[in-house]
DNA sequence: TCGTAGCGACTACAAGTGTCAACGATGTGG
DNA sequence: CCACATCGTTGACACTTGTAGTCGCTACGA
């Protein structure tokens, strides 16, 4: 995409890409066979979906035979991250810390990723520490 | 609202949610004097979306003179927090953990947020250990 | 070589959204 | 009591989204 402006993903695109981004190469049967079980859309529907996100720049399409691989164009985890800017953006003062504990609640997390948060936090706690006596 | 079934805010109804989660109460006035600032929408514009969330049921109105009060009808928190939810359905396995350090990372939160979350991970860690040797 | 299965493109259409103007009802200052 | 400022409701219109059918093209097995 020549510059910035990233359309965003609707629902029905998130659900699509969510499979994508598990297969990470795809041929559009596979994807519709699994969208098919797992929201019971027709294949015509999974294929103007895999048309639209690749118009938006969410996938890229390489030719092979009639039909194309499809392939994430970025990561889950950067695409998340954006989406989860947006929702920031929506909080109001004072709300993003239940925010987090609400979502570090409700998600599984494993002993890594866990003990990343820790040392992250540490590290804020301490920077807002040597803040408050400047 | 009857049970259940709570649709989803857009992008320009949170917006026009988060100001009036600031005010608490406050007249269409307040809301679209606000928005226009922030967002160069006219009186109109705000004044239809004021309507949808009241059809939402994401606002209360209790009538006063020739105009309303509105109100939230459900607090910040909870509302970002079903956003969240949905945000985290979308997450491939894995991409959770450098989701919150992200959110983390990016937020503001004071002393006692990260406190919390701190003893929040503590625990999960804990409860993740003592599975660990069933 | 010829039928067929499957692909991507195009078309369709109802519902949801972003944006706003116009209108009729109503409260208010003079 | 009247003119005016506002308020909420309606209507409007273009664009996006959810959902799906159809069609022309092509690879492939018989």
């Amino acid at each position: 995409m020549t510059l910035g402006e990233q359309k965003e993903l609707s629902k029905a695109e998130w659900k699509v890409m969510k499979i994508v981004w598990e297969l990470q190469k795809a041929m559009a049967r596979e994807v519709y066979t699994i969208a098919g079980e797992l929201h019971s859309w027709t294949p015509a529907t999974v294929k103007t979906i895999l048309k639209r996100l690749a118009d938006k720049g969410y996938v890229s399409t390489t030719q092979v035979g009639n039909g194309f691989v499809y392939r994430p164009a970025q990561s889950a985890v950067s695409t998340l991250q954006s989406a989860a800017d947006t929702l920031l953006t929506n909080a109001v003062e004072g709300a993003t810390g239940p925010l987090l504990a609400h979502m570090v609640e409700s998600s599984s997390l494993s002993e890594n990723d866990l003990e990343a948060l820790q040392k992250l936090i540490d590290a804020k706690k301490r920077s807002l520490k040597k803040q408050s006596d400047k």
